[in-house]
RNA sequence: GUGGCUGUAGCUCAAUUGGCAGAGCGCCAGAUUGUGAUUCUGGAGGUCGUGGGUUCGAUCCCCAUCAGCCACCCCA
Protein backbone atom coordinates (compact mmCIF):
# COMPACT_ATOMS: atom_id res chain seq x y z
CA UNK A 1 0.00 0.00 0.00
CA UNK A 2 1.45 3.53 -0.99
CA UNK A 3 1.81 6.07 2.11
CA UNK A 4 0.46 9.20 2.30
CA UNK A 5 3.32 11.91 1.72
CA UNK A 6 3.51 14.28 4.93
CA UNK A 7 3.41 17.99 4.13
CA UNK A 8 1.54 20.92 5.13
CA UNK A 9 -0.27 23.60 2.86
CA UNK A 10 1.87 26.65 1.39
CA UNK A 11 1.46 28.91 4.17
CA UNK A 12 0.65 27.03 6.83
CA UNK A 13 3.48 25.60 9.39
CA UNK A 14 3.92 23.05 12.11
CA UNK A 15 5.13 24.47 15.03
CA UNK A 16 7.73 22.38 17.06
CA UNK A 17 8.56 22.90 20.68
CA UNK A 18 11.55 25.07 20.17
CA UNK A 19 9.45 26.98 17.96
CA UNK A 20 6.60 27.16 20.86
CA UNK A 21 8.54 28.11 23.70
CA UNK A 22 9.05 31.42 22.40
CA UNK A 23 5.58 31.75 20.70
CA UNK A 24 4.14 31.19 24.19
CA UNK A 25 6.21 33.04 25.77
CA UNK A 26 5.06 36.46 23.75
CA UNK A 27 1.77 35.26 24.18
CA UNK A 28 2.10 35.17 28.06
CA UNK A 29 3.50 38.76 27.95
CA UNK A 30 0.93 40.02 25.09
CA UNK A 31 -1.31 38.53 27.76
CA UNK A 32 0.23 40.20 31.15
CA UNK A 33 0.51 43.98 29.69
CA UNK A 34 -3.13 43.81 28.16
CA UNK A 35 -4.37 43.30 31.45
CA UNK A 36 -1.93 44.79 33.29
CA UNK A 37 -4.43 48.11 31.79
CA UNK A 38 -7.30 46.30 32.47
CA UNK A 39 -8.08 44.62 28.90
CA UNK A 40 -10.32 41.63 29.16
CA UNK A 41 -10.59 38.63 27.23
CA UNK A 42 -12.87 37.60 24.48
CA UNK A 43 -12.69 35.37 21.84
CA UNK A 44 -15.02 35.03 18.75
CA UNK A 45 -15.63 31.85 16.09
CA UNK A 46 -12.83 31.02 12.90
CA UNK A 47 -15.92 31.13 10.69
CA UNK A 48 -18.00 33.93 10.57
CA UNK A 49 -21.08 34.41 7.41
CA UNK A 50 -19.79 35.64 4.78
CA UNK A 51 -21.39 38.81 4.49
CA UNK A 52 -20.02 39.81 7.94
CA UNK A 53 -16.72 39.50 6.47
CA UNK A 54 -16.90 40.72 3.25
CA UNK A 55 -19.19 44.01 4.31
CA UNK A 56 -16.10 45.55 5.56
CA UNK A 57 -12.57 45.68 3.91
CA UNK A 58 -11.13 46.72 0.76
CA UNK A 59 -11.54 44.33 -2.73
CA UNK A 60 -7.94 43.51 -1.58
CA UNK A 61 -9.17 41.71 2.30
CA UNK A 62 -12.21 40.01 0.03
CA UNK A 63 -9.82 38.51 -2.62
CA UNK A 64 -7.74 37.05 0.44
CA UNK A 65 -10.55 35.83 2.11
CA UNK A 66 -11.01 31.94 2.75
CA UNK A 67 -14.64 31.08 1.80
CA UNK A 68 -16.70 28.12 1.23
CA UNK A 69 -20.09 26.80 1.22
CA UNK A 70 -20.80 24.63 4.76
CA UNK A 71 -22.97 21.63 5.81
CA UNK A 72 -26.07 23.78 5.60
CA UNK A 73 -25.53 25.13 2.36
CA UNK A 74 -24.05 28.77 4.29
CA UNK A 75 -22.01 30.79 2.78
CA UNK A 76 -18.92 31.44 4.83
CA UNK A 77 -15.54 32.97 5.63
CA UNK A 78 -12.66 32.37 7.99
CA UNK A 79 -11.73 35.48 9.49
CA UNK A 80 -8.89 37.63 8.06
CA UNK A 81 -8.24 40.29 11.78
CA UNK A 82 -9.57 40.29 14.59
CA UNK A 83 -11.07 43.84 14.08
CA UNK A 84 -14.00 42.95 12.06
CA UNK A 85 -15.31 40.44 14.17
CA UNK A 86 -15.27 42.77 17.39
CA UNK A 87 -17.04 45.19 14.93
CA UNK A 88 -19.64 42.50 14.99
CA UNK A 89 -18.88 40.82 18.71
CA UNK A 90 -19.81 44.55 19.89
CA UNK A 91 -23.00 45.18 17.82
CA UNK A 92 -24.39 41.96 19.20
CA UNK A 93 -23.27 42.35 22.80
CA UNK A 94 -23.62 46.07 23.50
CA UNK A 95 -26.50 45.81 26.11
CA UNK A 96 -24.26 43.46 27.88
CA UNK A 97 -21.11 44.65 27.62
CA UNK A 98 -21.28 48.23 28.66
CA UNK A 99 -19.19 51.26 27.57
CA UNK A 100 -16.35 51.65 27.75
CA UNK A 101 -15.28 48.28 26.90
CA UNK A 102 -11.42 47.36 26.35
CA UNK A 103 -10.39 44.43 25.20
CA UNK A 104 -7.78 41.90 23.84
CA UNK A 105 -7.91 39.28 21.51
CA UNK A 106 -4.84 36.44 21.09
CA UNK A 107 -6.21 34.42 18.23
CA UNK A 108 -5.44 32.99 14.45
CA UNK A 109 -6.33 34.73 11.24
CA UNK A 110 -6.08 33.48 7.61
CA UNK A 111 -5.54 35.26 4.44
CA UNK A 112 -4.95 33.41 1.33
CA UNK A 113 -2.52 35.52 -0.29
CA UNK A 114 1.13 35.05 -1.22
CA UNK A 115 3.69 33.82 1.12
CA UNK A 116 7.16 35.95 2.18
CA UNK A 117 9.60 35.41 4.89
CA UNK A 118 7.47 36.76 8.04
CA UNK A 119 4.17 36.45 5.98
CA UNK A 120 2.18 33.58 6.08
CA UNK A 121 -1.47 31.96 5.47
CA UNK A 122 -2.33 31.27 8.97
CA UNK A 123 -0.76 33.79 11.36
CA UNK A 124 -1.54 34.78 15.05
CA UNK A 125 -2.50 38.35 16.47
CA UNK A 126 -2.26 39.99 19.74
CA UNK A 127 -5.01 42.88 19.36
CA UNK A 128 -6.16 45.01 22.16
CA UNK A 129 -9.03 47.94 21.40
CA UNK A 130 -10.48 50.29 23.57
CA UNK A 131 -14.75 50.69 21.92
CA UNK A 132 -16.58 53.88 22.77
CA UNK A 133 -14.33 56.20 23.86
CA UNK A 134 -13.41 59.43 21.86
CA UNK A 135 -11.24 60.59 24.62
CA UNK A 136 -7.53 61.06 23.20
CA UNK A 137 -6.89 58.73 26.67
CA UNK A 138 -7.48 56.00 24.52
CA UNK A 139 -5.03 56.90 22.19
CA UNK A 140 -2.49 58.09 24.25
CA UNK A 141 -2.66 54.58 26.27
CA UNK A 142 -2.83 52.55 22.79
CA UNK A 143 0.60 53.85 22.67
CA UNK A 144 1.78 53.49 26.03
CA UNK A 145 0.90 49.71 25.84
CA UNK A 146 2.71 49.04 22.53
CA UNK A 147 5.46 50.67 24.14
CA UNK A 148 5.52 48.42 27.43
CA UNK A 149 5.01 45.77 25.42
CA UNK A 150 8.05 45.70 23.28
CA UNK A 151 10.05 46.99 26.92
CA UNK A 152 8.71 44.19 28.61
CA UNK A 153 9.78 41.59 25.22
CA UNK A 154 13.05 42.99 26.06
CA UNK A 155 13.19 44.84 22.56
CA UNK A 156 14.57 48.60 23.27
CA UNK A 157 15.87 49.43 19.74
CA UNK A 158 12.59 50.02 18.57
CA UNK A 159 9.96 53.14 16.60
CA UNK A 160 6.82 54.04 17.26
CA UNK A 161 5.53 55.47 14.00
CA UNK A 162 2.52 57.94 14.74
CA UNK A 163 0.45 59.78 12.36
CA UNK A 164 -3.05 61.16 12.16
CA UNK A 165 -5.78 60.94 9.35
CA UNK A 166 -6.81 64.05 10.05
CA UNK A 167 -3.50 65.77 8.59
CA UNK A 168 -3.52 64.08 5.74
CA UNK A 169 -7.33 64.53 5.37
CA UNK A 170 -6.83 68.19 5.85
CA UNK A 171 -3.93 68.46 3.62
CA UNK A 172 -6.23 66.54 0.63
CA UNK A 173 -9.35 68.97 1.23
CA UNK A 174 -6.98 72.20 1.41
CA UNK A 175 -5.46 70.87 -2.18
CA UNK A 176 -8.94 69.56 -3.55
CA UNK A 177 -7.63 66.19 -3.65
CA UNK A 178 -10.09 64.69 -1.24
CA UNK A 179 -12.19 62.18 -3.74
CA UNK A 180 -8.74 60.44 -4.13
CA UNK A 181 -7.58 59.59 -0.91
CA UNK A 182 -7.28 56.14 -1.04
CA UNK A 183 -5.06 56.77 -4.21
CA UNK A 184 -3.36 59.38 -2.42
CA UNK A 185 -2.57 58.00 0.95
CA UNK A 186 -1.29 54.63 -0.37
CA UNK A 187 1.04 56.41 -2.81
CA UNK A 188 2.22 58.43 0.05
CA UNK A 189 2.37 55.21 1.97
CA UNK A 190 5.24 53.58 -0.13
CA UNK A 191 7.20 56.80 0.76
CA UNK A 192 10.00 54.84 2.97
CA UNK A 193 10.40 52.50 0.02
CA UNK A 194 9.91 54.34 -3.37
CA UNK A 195 11.19 57.77 -2.29
CA UNK A 196 10.32 61.28 -3.12
CA UNK A 197 10.70 60.22 -7.31
CA UNK A 198 8.58 57.39 -6.72
CA UNK A 199 6.13 58.88 -4.96
CA UNK A 200 5.38 62.10 -7.37
CA UNK A 201 5.13 59.71 -10.24
CA UNK A 202 2.78 57.26 -8.38
CA UNK A 203 0.77 60.33 -7.23
CA UNK A 204 0.39 61.87 -10.93
CA UNK A 205 -0.54 58.29 -12.13
CA UNK A 206 -2.74 56.86 -9.67
CA UNK A 207 -4.50 59.64 -8.69
CA UNK A 208 -4.40 61.82 -11.25
CA UNK A 209 -2.65 64.36 -9.14
CA UNK A 210 -1.15 67.67 -10.77
CA UNK A 211 2.36 68.86 -10.21
CA UNK A 212 2.10 70.92 -7.83
CA UNK A 213 -0.68 68.98 -5.74
CA UNK A 214 2.39 66.14 -5.72
CA UNK A 215 5.21 68.72 -4.77
CA UNK A 216 2.52 70.04 -1.77
CA UNK A 217 2.07 66.30 -0.70
CA UNK A 218 6.02 65.23 -0.96
CA UNK A 219 6.63 68.24 1.39
CA UNK A 220 4.10 66.47 3.58
CA UNK A 221 5.91 63.24 3.70
CA UNK A 222 9.59 64.40 3.78
CA UNK A 223 9.34 66.41 6.60
CA UNK A 224 12.44 65.51 9.88
CA UNK A 225 13.89 66.41 12.58
CA UNK A 226 12.37 66.48 16.24
CA UNK A 227 8.43 65.90 17.06
CA UNK A 228 8.58 69.25 17.86
CA UNK A 229 9.82 70.77 14.31
CA UNK A 230 8.02 68.21 12.38
CA UNK A 231 4.26 69.44 14.67
CA UNK A 232 5.38 73.10 13.94
CA UNK A 233 5.61 72.51 9.50
CA UNK A 234 2.45 70.79 10.15
CA UNK A 235 1.07 73.48 10.95
CA UNK A 236 2.00 75.37 8.46
CA UNK A 237 1.18 72.79 5.81
CA UNK A 238 -2.35 72.59 7.06
CA UNK A 239 -3.17 75.94 8.20
CA UNK A 240 -6.66 77.58 7.29
CA UNK A 241 -8.03 74.02 7.33
CA UNK A 242 -10.09 72.71 10.37
CA UNK A 243 -9.43 69.38 9.90
CA UNK A 244 -5.90 69.54 9.32
CA UNK A 245 -5.43 72.03 12.36
CA UNK A 246 -7.64 68.95 14.68
CA UNK A 247 -5.10 66.60 13.52
CA UNK A 248 -2.03 68.50 13.98
CA UNK A 249 -3.37 69.87 17.63
CA UNK A 250 -3.97 65.83 18.69
CA UNK A 251 -0.56 64.65 18.25
CA UNK A 252 0.48 67.40 19.36
CA UNK A 253 -1.24 66.37 22.62
CA UNK A 254 -0.76 62.70 22.41
CA UNK A 255 3.28 62.90 21.63
CA UNK A 256 3.10 65.44 25.30
CA UNK A 257 1.37 63.22 26.88
CA UNK A 258 3.58 59.90 26.00
CA UNK A 259 6.48 61.63 27.39
CA UNK A 260 4.49 62.55 30.32
CA UNK A 261 4.21 59.01 31.05
CA UNK A 262 7.32 57.43 30.36
CA UNK A 263 7.56 56.86 26.91
CA UNK A 264 11.02 57.11 25.77
CA UNK A 265 11.60 59.99 23.28
CA UNK A 266 13.86 58.07 20.92
CA UNK A 267 10.94 55.42 20.39
CA UNK A 268 8.00 57.67 19.22
CA UNK A 269 8.56 59.42 16.16
CA UNK A 270 5.96 61.39 14.29
CA UNK A 271 5.44 60.28 10.66
CA UNK A 272 3.30 62.20 7.85
CA UNK A 273 3.97 59.57 5.68
CA UNK A 274 2.67 56.85 7.13
CA UNK A 275 -1.13 56.18 6.11
CA UNK A 276 -2.13 52.44 6.88
CA UNK A 277 -4.04 50.71 4.18
CA UNK A 278 -7.25 49.82 5.46
CA UNK A 279 -9.83 51.97 5.32
CA UNK A 280 -11.27 52.50 8.66
CA UNK A 281 -8.63 54.19 10.21
CA UNK A 282 -10.16 57.51 10.93
CA UNK A 283 -7.51 59.58 13.63
CA UNK A 284 -4.44 58.77 15.21
CA UNK A 285 -2.17 55.38 12.87
CA UNK A 286 0.21 53.99 14.42
CA UNK A 287 2.87 51.62 13.16
CA UNK A 288 6.20 49.95 15.11
CA UNK A 289 9.81 49.23 13.30
CA UNK A 290 12.24 47.38 14.53
CA UNK A 291 15.61 49.59 14.24
CA UNK A 292 17.53 46.30 13.49
CA UNK A 293 15.55 45.29 10.40
CA UNK A 294 13.84 48.79 9.38
CA UNK A 295 12.47 46.96 5.63
CA UNK A 296 10.50 43.95 7.71
CA UNK A 297 7.77 45.48 7.76
CA UNK A 298 5.41 46.17 10.81
CA UNK A 299 5.34 43.98 13.46
CA UNK A 300 2.49 46.28 15.35
CA UNK A 301 -0.05 48.26 14.22
CA UNK A 302 -3.62 50.22 15.11
CA UNK A 303 -4.99 53.18 14.97
CA UNK A 304 -8.66 54.65 15.83
CA UNK A 305 -11.59 54.24 14.13
CA UNK A 306 -14.47 56.26 14.81
CA UNK A 307 -17.52 53.94 12.54
CA UNK A 308 -16.12 50.62 12.86
CA UNK A 309 -19.52 48.66 14.02
CA UNK A 310 -21.94 51.15 11.47
CA UNK A 311 -22.36 47.73 9.53
CA UNK A 312 -24.09 46.10 12.09
CA UNK A 313 -25.73 48.91 14.30
CA UNK A 314 -26.98 52.15 14.09
CA UNK A 315 -25.24 52.99 17.48
CA UNK A 316 -22.04 54.82 17.00
CA UNK A 317 -19.49 52.60 18.44
CA UNK A 318 -15.77 54.44 18.03
CA UNK A 319 -12.89 52.88 19.14
CA UNK A 320 -9.22 53.07 19.14
CA UNK A 321 -7.07 49.72 18.92
CA UNK A 322 -3.36 47.73 17.56
CA UNK A 323 -2.70 44.73 17.08
CA UNK A 324 0.86 42.37 17.87
CA UNK A 325 1.58 40.58 15.01
CA UNK A 326 3.24 37.44 16.70
CA UNK A 327 4.45 35.29 13.36
CA UNK A 328 6.27 38.51 12.25
CA UNK A 329 7.93 39.05 15.44
CA UNK A 330 9.40 35.65 15.83
CA UNK A 331 10.21 35.84 12.03
CA UNK A 332 12.22 38.45 12.99
CA UNK A 333 13.99 37.85 16.42
CA UNK A 334 15.13 34.74 14.66
CA UNK A 335 16.87 36.49 11.67
CA UNK A 336 18.17 38.69 14.36
CA UNK A 337 19.51 35.45 16.50
CA UNK A 338 17.39 36.35 19.23
CA UNK A 339 15.33 33.77 20.17
CA UNK A 340 16.52 31.80 23.34
CA UNK A 341 16.94 28.01 22.80
CA UNK A 342 14.94 27.24 25.66
CA UNK A 343 12.79 23.55 24.59
CA UNK A 344 11.96 22.40 28.16
CA UNK A 345 9.28 24.26 29.73
CA UNK A 346 10.50 22.81 33.15
CA UNK A 347 13.84 24.16 34.71
CA UNK A 348 15.03 21.14 36.94
CA UNK A 349 16.54 18.44 35.56
CA UNK A 350 16.66 15.00 38.10
CA UNK A 351 19.09 12.81 36.81
CA UNK A 352 18.12 8.96 36.76
CA UNK A 353 21.74 8.28 38.51
CA UNK A 354 20.92 5.08 39.78
CA UNK A 355 17.53 2.74 38.65
CA UNK A 356 17.57 0.77 42.07
CA UNK A 357 16.08 4.32 43.58
CA UNK A 358 14.03 5.33 40.89
CA UNK A 359 11.08 5.45 43.38
CA UNK A 360 12.95 8.28 45.66
CA UNK A 361 13.51 10.23 42.80
CA UNK A 362 10.27 9.93 41.45
CA UNK A 363 9.35 10.85 44.99
CA UNK A 364 11.77 14.08 44.77
CA UNK A 365 10.25 15.19 42.16
CA UNK A 366 6.69 15.09 43.34
CA UNK A 367 8.00 17.17 46.61
CA UNK A 368 9.38 20.05 44.29
CA UNK A 369 6.47 20.09 42.40
CA UNK A 370 4.65 20.43 45.03
CA UNK A 371 5.89 23.52 46.03
CA UNK A 372 5.61 25.09 42.31
CA UNK A 373 8.93 23.99 40.80
CA UNK A 374 8.87 22.37 37.52
CA UNK A 375 11.05 19.18 37.40
CA UNK A 376 11.82 16.77 34.88
CA UNK A 377 13.15 13.19 35.55
CA UNK A 378 15.23 11.34 33.18
CA UNK A 379 13.68 7.90 32.28
CA UNK A 380 16.65 6.21 31.55
CA UNK A 381 19.75 5.02 34.02
CA UNK A 382 21.96 6.38 31.08
CA UNK A 383 25.82 7.37 31.95
CA UNK A 384 25.90 10.59 34.02
CA UNK A 385 27.28 12.84 30.91
CA UNK A 386 24.51 11.95 28.32
CA UNK A 387 22.29 13.10 30.79
CA UNK A 388 23.91 15.63 31.63
CA UNK A 389 24.46 16.22 27.59
CA UNK A 390 20.78 16.28 27.20
CA UNK A 391 19.72 18.32 30.10
CA UNK A 392 22.15 21.15 28.50
CA UNK A 393 20.72 21.01 25.09
CA UNK A 394 17.04 21.30 26.38
CA UNK A 395 17.98 24.46 28.38
CA UNK A 396 17.67 23.36 31.90
CA UNK A 397 18.30 25.76 34.42
CA UNK A 398 19.75 23.27 37.18
CA UNK A 399 20.35 19.39 37.81
CA UNK A 400 19.76 17.57 40.63
CA UNK A 401 22.01 14.91 41.58
CA UNK A 402 21.53 11.84 43.53
CA UNK A 403 23.81 8.58 43.87
CA UNK A 404 24.59 6.14 46.46
CA UNK A 405 27.17 8.70 48.34
CA UNK A 406 24.68 11.29 48.61
CA UNK A 407 22.09 9.17 49.62
CA UNK A 408 24.72 7.74 52.61
CA UNK A 409 25.55 11.71 53.36
CA UNK A 410 22.47 12.65 53.27
CA UNK A 411 22.67 15.37 50.71
CA UNK A 412 21.87 16.33 47.27
CA UNK A 413 23.82 17.91 44.86
CA UNK A 414 22.18 21.22 43.04
CA UNK A 415 24.20 21.64 39.78
CA UNK A 416 23.70 24.64 38.13
CA UNK A 417 24.05 24.13 34.47
CA UNK A 418 24.98 27.62 33.19
CA UNK A 419 27.91 28.06 35.17
CA UNK A 420 28.89 24.34 36.16
CA UNK A 421 29.11 24.71 40.04
CA UNK A 422 27.42 22.05 42.34
CA UNK A 423 26.35 22.61 45.38
CA UNK A 424 25.47 20.65 48.15
CA UNK A 425 22.38 20.37 49.99
CA UNK A 426 20.89 18.54 53.11
CA UNK A 427 17.79 15.97 51.78
CA UNK A 428 17.21 13.09 53.78
CA UNK A 429 14.06 11.78 52.01
CA UNK A 430 11.60 13.51 54.20
CA UNK A 431 11.36 17.36 53.33
CA UNK A 432 13.11 18.46 49.80
CA UNK A 433 12.85 22.20 51.13
CA UNK A 434 16.61 23.21 51.51
CA UNK A 435 16.42 21.98 47.93
CA UNK A 436 13.60 23.80 46.98
CA UNK A 437 15.35 26.80 48.84
CA UNK A 438 18.69 26.37 46.58
CA UNK A 439 16.70 25.72 43.47
CA UNK A 440 14.36 29.18 44.14
CA UNK A 441 18.44 30.87 44.82
CA UNK A 442 19.54 30.06 41.33
CA UNK A 443 16.24 30.09 39.46
CA UNK A 444 16.09 33.77 40.75
CA UNK A 445 19.87 34.66 39.54
C1' G B 1 -2.96 36.76 -7.94
C1' U B 2 1.58 38.16 -11.56
C1' G B 3 6.90 37.60 -12.53
C1' G B 4 11.97 35.68 -11.19
C1' C B 5 15.26 32.24 -8.38
C1' U B 6 15.62 27.65 -5.66
C1' G B 7 14.51 22.34 -3.99
C1' U B 8 20.25 16.26 -2.93
C1' A B 9 20.99 13.11 4.74
C1' G B 10 18.18 16.34 10.76
C1' C B 11 21.32 21.18 9.20
C1' U B 12 24.90 23.66 5.61
C1' C B 13 26.28 22.25 0.92
C1' A B 14 29.18 19.05 -2.98
C1' A B 15 29.34 15.56 -7.19
C1' U B 16 27.69 12.93 -11.41
C1' U B 17 28.95 16.66 -19.43
C1' G B 18 22.59 10.64 -18.64
C1' G B 19 25.75 4.96 -15.80
C1' C B 20 26.68 2.08 -7.84
C1' A B 21 24.92 8.96 -4.03
C1' G B 22 29.38 12.34 -0.97
C1' A B 23 31.56 15.72 2.94
C1' G B 24 31.34 18.71 7.29
C1' C B 25 28.30 19.54 11.38
C1' G B 26 24.50 17.08 14.19
C1' C B 27 22.50 12.25 16.01
C1' C B 28 23.34 7.05 18.31
C1' A B 29 27.04 3.69 20.57
C1' G B 30 31.91 2.57 22.53
C1' A B 31 36.95 4.09 24.46
C1' U B 32 35.46 6.23 29.86
C1' U B 33 29.89 1.35 35.58
C1' G B 34 30.11 9.50 39.19
C1' U B 35 29.59 14.98 35.88
C1' G B 36 28.02 18.95 29.97
C1' A B 37 34.26 19.93 26.70
C1' U B 38 38.10 17.82 23.58
C1' U B 39 40.09 13.53 21.09
C1' C B 40 39.77 8.63 18.90
C1' U B 41 36.77 4.39 17.01
C1' G B 42 32.33 2.37 15.16
C1' G B 43 27.11 3.03 13.54
C1' A B 44 22.32 4.71 11.89
C1' G B 45 20.19 7.98 8.49
C1' G B 46 18.70 9.61 1.22
C1' U B 47 11.40 7.77 -2.51
C1' C B 48 18.04 13.17 -5.11
C1' G B 49 10.42 17.78 -3.31
C1' U B 50 6.24 14.94 -6.00
C1' G B 51 4.01 12.93 -10.60
C1' G B 52 4.55 11.99 -15.67
C1' G B 53 7.55 11.97 -20.39
C1' U B 54 12.16 10.95 -23.42
C1' U B 55 15.95 6.91 -22.90
C1' C B 56 18.82 0.42 -22.64
C1' G B 57 19.33 3.51 -18.27
C1' A B 58 17.06 9.99 -15.33
C1' U B 59 19.10 13.05 -9.24
C1' C B 60 20.87 15.22 -14.16
C1' C B 61 17.11 16.45 -20.22
C1' C B 62 11.53 17.88 -21.10
C1' C B 63 6.47 18.85 -19.04
C1' A B 64 3.33 19.40 -14.98
C1' U B 65 2.71 19.95 -9.89
C1' C B 66 3.91 21.07 -4.68
C1' A B 67 6.86 23.92 -1.39
C1' G B 68 10.48 27.86 0.02
C1' C B 69 12.77 32.61 -1.05
C1' C B 70 12.69 37.55 -3.73
C1' A B 71 9.99 41.56 -6.31
C1' C B 72 5.07 43.63 -7.42
C1' C B 73 0.52 43.93 -4.70
C1' C B 74 -1.02 44.23 0.07
C1' C B 75 -0.16 43.91 5.00
C1' A B 76 0.84 41.41 10.88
Amino acid sequence: MSLIQPRTLKGFRDYLPEAMMPREWIIDTARRVYRSYGFKPIDTPALEYLEILTGKGSDETDKQLYRFEDHGGRMVGMRFDLTVPLARFVAQHQQELGLPFKRYHVATVWRGENTQAGRYREFMQCDFDTIGVTELTADIEMVLVLSDLFTQLGIDKLTIRVNHRAVLNGMLEKLGLADRSAAVLRALDKFSKIKEQGVVEELQRTAQATASQSEQLLALAILEGTNDQILSKLGELVRGNATGECGVAELSDLNQAALAAGVPASRLKLDPSIARGLDYYTGIVVETQLEELPDFGSVASGGRYDNLASLYTNQMLPGVGAALGLDRLLGALEKLGRLPNVQSPAPVFLCMFDPKHRNDYLKLAAQLRAVGLGVEVYPEPKKLGKQLQYADKQGFRAALIIGDAEFTAGQCQVKDLQTANSTNVPYDGADAAAIAAELRRLLAE
